[in-house]
DNA sequence: ACCTGAACACCGTTCAAGT
DNA sequence: ACCTGAACACCGTTCAAGT
């Protein structure tokens, strides 16, 4: 849909831009994961997207409707980094290996796992998650996957990367976190949680 | 601590005040919590508070020390709506009974598990949660809890709540949220995610 | 097709000063 | 003990207009 009036359904279509002055979506969106992961979500503001790219602020919104959706691409690019392995026909082990690759996708992003949470949450973005989790979770019988099973490991996942996210990062930045918790319950990480979740039937 | 310098450990003691014209820390809590309800997180701003409450935005850091100590008051708040019963002996029965009480409580508050969730993840509020899980988990044997129960128990908890919350609120605005949800997915509630969890040994 | 300029209606926080 | 006044350094978003 070329020649859009610039708020209804702007650019996404683009193959490769001349490497010239002007910006695409995608420019737009890997500013944004830049500016994520070397700043943090609380520092990443239209502004500073703009900034990054040279651009006064304004310019952003003929690329992107509002903050929230740029923020559902960010998260989708994030979860992109999460190859999704083939199916072996192992129904554990296929959502197993799913969900700690999720997981591990979260983790390489400052903040990632917040996210990816605030987005799945508003049912704006990362919706690979559940699609790729239900399909690791179909191939066993040949009807539909449980889907108790399936919202379980999403909820699971978002929660318990979030926590062990800030976490780490609390902990980079050499912040007590009070010590009302527990030695071993820092340790505890998400694949043991998962393999609690899993060890049923 | 009376007389303490305005921001180093400020009114944390107070009995009943003469109901005059002056607030107190649980007055600004509360202000908050009101406006949680009617407004929503987003709109919940130290102005709005500050006009809440007739005064000026400045006043309320006599009281607080930042909006993230505010929100994780609320979040405490909100909490305590959870009255946690009194343990049987049945870890499972205790476990589940107070995991629900704190999902009934989050989603009685507007984005009531966003606020909880966040300040649980920034390790400044909520303890709350993960002690009295441990405390229901830890009675079965005499020794202590396990520790991936507890932690899985907390994850799922604000994984699933938040996701569920968000999910009856876009309903409530009348908000589709696109096709890819399964109708199945979204009937699933809480209870049997966490009777997934719980059905290991 | 992509951007500027200017504006609107906001934010959180600090700090001296008042009562 | 609690609040005002004034300021600082920001926000997201809209919209007419430029090229």
């Amino acid at each position: 849909m070329p020649a859009s009036p610039p708020n209804s359904s702007p650019a996404h279509d683009h193959s490769v831009v001349p490497t010239g002055s002007r910006n695409t979506y995608r420019d737009v969106v890997t500013a944004a994961v830049e500016i994520l992961n070397e700043y943090g979500l609380a520092d990443l503001s239209m502004r500073r997207v703009a900034a990054a790219l040279e651009v006064r602020p304004s310019a952003l919104y003929w690329h992107v409707p509002n903050k929230q959706r740029l923020l559902a691409a960010v998260a989708d690019q994030i979860l992109d980094g999460a190859v999704s392995c083939p199916l072996s026909g192992d129904l554990r082990r296929d959502v197993r290996a799913r969900a700690l690759a999720f997981h591990e996708a979260m983790l390489a992003h400052r903040d990632g796992a917040e996210v990816v949470a605030s987005t799945v949450a508003l049912g704006i973005g990362g919706q690979i998650l559940r699609t790729s989790i239900r399909q690791a979770a179909e191939q066993d019988g040949d009807d539909q996957a449980d889907p108790v099973l399936v919202e379980s490991v999403c909820a699971l996942l978002l929660g318990a990367t979030t926590v062990i996210q800030q976490r780490r990062q609390a902990a980079a930045l050499g912040v007590e976190l009070g010590a009302q918790l527990g030695a071993s319950d820092a340790e505890v990480g998400f694949p043991q949680m998962l393999e609690m979740l899993l060890r049923r039937s």
